[in-house]
DNA sequence: TAGATTTTGTGACGCTTTTCACAAGCGGCG
DNA sequence: CGCCGCTTGTGAAAAGCGTCACAAAATCTA
């Protein structure tokens, strides 16, 4: 039951209730911290670990109600609710993203799109109209939206940041290729392919050279 | 100079190497591993420590030389080459795989598209034409595909991986929300969003809680 | 050339995270 | 009811990473 969270731990977290619902789906139950780590690529031990962190969900002997951890873990992780989400950048990845049917499933729901592109102002996708950026600040304040996905160019990027973050936002989900600066309330997630491509070819070439 | 390599470390020089990218455009020709820290959210120690697992590469009283080390961060990254890649899945994520634009400019050029929808084989995007899933191992073979991107829903993706293994893959960017069995020779990284939305929801919430 | 100045490369240290090992708790069975 | 087998929860040990501090090396100045 401690304090500050290892980011591993929210990932592997975020894992066990992929996990969770697949044992529920096949009508467990019950599980044990090594079956969760069997499917987990971890141990037994760090799935009690990073349990331990949050509190004592199991029962000695016979493991943990699948169901119920499955709450606890959604209660951890902020998803038992509905998040607000704005789209910022509709483009080939905004478009990807904006009919990803896991987001929707997940409670995660995108109330508002915005673009730069006159030609793409006003256009309707599905229910939702795009709208200019000189909007964001009054759509995340009128609402509601505490997310935003950035999938705009790398130059226009921060610029949005900031407006994004003057509105109040809290949390951003970054497709460009630069470190946002942002105040420390404001929460960043990176995702960038390029880096994680040049991951695979250094373990691929290194593999060649290292044994 | 040392053997195991962190995945944080590689994740920076991916990071370093766009940096000097910068740079080189700016016309500069040295850079200091303090300003190198100050463009990558780290700091001056862990810049050398991270380049000094690969050998000295800059002059003391000077810095490095942008140029050089730039060459050098390519070719511990495996970039300094044109890797052949495959895309499984023509989805809206394919779709907006292909046509992203910073994997041709980084040398990664993708020579073959699979998709199992038999509405969509045959089709021609560019000049490519979309196989069907069964050409997986003979596309893979044939073309010396060395790297797959990895498009397609979950319950599809184990099975495509086994025909990519067997057909001899090395790396593996996996977009299904599942842990893929490989051998230890296969290099997978997984593109997992949702998690990384978890994580900003467990980042909100928390930081409510917290303090 | 000598001394001042700058910046690298790296061993030593310290914090964070993972692994280990086992006591404590729970259900089942004779 | 008491013992047995199983699994959790958790301190303690180990490993992994990042930070610090400084000698070494290079340039610059006079």
């Amino acid at each position: 039951m401690s304090r500050r969270i290892p980011a591993s731990t929210i990932r592997r977290l975020s894992h066990y209730l992929r996990s969770l619902e697949d044992i529920e789906d096949e009508g467990r139950e019950t599980v044990s911290s090594e079956e969760l780590a069997d499917r987990g690529q971890t141990t037994a031990a760090q799935v009690r670990k990073d349990l331990s962190h949050f509190g004592s969900f199991g029962k000695r002997g016979l493991g943990y109600r699948v169901d119920e951890l499955r709450g606890r873990l959604r209660q951890i992780l902020g998803v038992d609710r509905v998040w607000k989400v704005g789209l910022i950048g509709a483009g080939r990845i905004g478009s990807a993203l904006f009919e990803y049917p896991a987001f929707e499933s997940r409670g995660y729901e995108c109330v508002a799109i915005v673009d730069a592109d006159p030609e793409k102002i006003g256009a309707l996708w599905g229910a939702l109209r795009i709208r200019p950026p000189e909007e964001i600040e009054s759509l995340i304040e009128s609402l509601g939206i505490e997310l935003v996905i950035l999938a705009v160019p790398a130059q226009a990027a921060q610029q949005i940041t900031d407006r994004a973050v003057r509105a109040g936002i809290k949390g951003i989900l970054n497709f460009a290729p630069i470190r946002l600066k942002v105040p420390p309330h404001v929460a960043v997630e990176d995702v960038n392919l390029v880096m994680q491509l040049e991951a695979l070819s250094f373990a691929i070439t290194q593999r060649g050279l290292g044994e």
